[in-house]
DNA sequence: CGGGATACAATGGGATACCATGGGAAAGTC
DNA sequence: GACTTTCCCATGGTATCCCATTGTATCCCG
């Protein structure tokens, strides 16, 4: 179970775009109609997706963080308190697959990409990311980069 | 089952208000005719929403946590005592839908959002929250810069 | 092991159903 | 009888369903 390769994917003049098998394949087993699409919380322009389970999963894990066991009962009330849970679900949406593995993006999410024709979609283990295939394919040249440096820093074998 | 997303829906001239179909499939199956508003007890101006089954639960949570086992009866009997759950409840209102998804706004509820044409619907995983559009605009701006310094807060790969 | 035959993945498009909204008519209500 | 509330119908837009097409794996068979 983890979303791994990148794929360019249609968008039809419909705002439909596939999700691929691969992907398709790692939603749970007993939810794959449907799954959750939200704004990345620190990168303008950047779509996360996942299944329900796997948001719901984050957003609990979130919660014990940020407000520690006795937190769920204060957040339910207080409304003034920051809730990064909430936060992200307010930027978020669940949206359900056709039969043959589309699904049709909203409008705020094709904004947010200024995906014109294709999305990107890319596997991140636990998760996957919709980019605007010319923003990706410069974050990528830039984690190649990060990504030597960062092996090259391992302490290791030789040096 | 959790709310998400945030949509801006008409007041129309009838102070008729929808309940977006995102938001009305969360309802519990068997309770889909009718919902809770009650206002925020932190912030003025915020009304919130869940289901029947939802805001019971969270009255119920509120008197066992915050009153102990025997709170129930104490309040039951003692008027003097406060009662969190009793307020929030005299602040709350059980409002029916239409067949249509949509329902007559409380006049009192359009008075506290100061909603003139519009209201914006948030979702916030166990509940939902009215605002007026402009307030949450401002809202919304605060809790991302919340959302990104919480981020930067976790303990993690740079430090 | 070649050559189809078959299954499935990715895409396009027409027809239909549903969502969000406005407005009129009927039924209460004081 | 004026006003509010509920019911019903109308409409534009979007999403969903269904069917079709093409290309590519996979399979089977001799």
């Amino acid at each position: 179970m983890a979303f791994r390769s990148e794929i360019l994917i249609k968008l039809d003049k419909k705002g439909r775009v596939l999700l691929p098998a691969a992907f398709r394949d790692e939603l749970p087993a007993d939810d794959r109609g449907a799954f959750v699409l939200y704004h990345s919380p620190t990168i303008p322009g950047l779509v996360n997706g996942n299944s329900r389970a796997g948001f719901d999963a984050m957003l609990e894990r979130l919660r014990a963080e940020a407000l520690g066991p006795k937190g769920s009962l204060k957040v339910a009330l207080d409304d003034e308190a920051f809730d990064p849970a909430g936060y992200l679900s307010a930027g978020a949406r669940t949206v359900s697959l056709e039969p043959d593995g589309r699904f049709t993006m909203p409008a705020e999410f094709v904004q947010a990409l200024e995906a014109t024709d294709g999305v990107m979609l890319v596997g991140k283990v636990e998760k996957f990311q919709l980019w605007n295939p010319a923003r990706w394919q410069a974050r990528r040249d830039a984690e190649r980069e990060k990504m030597a440096a960062f092996v090259r820093g391992l302490s290791g074998g030789d040096a």
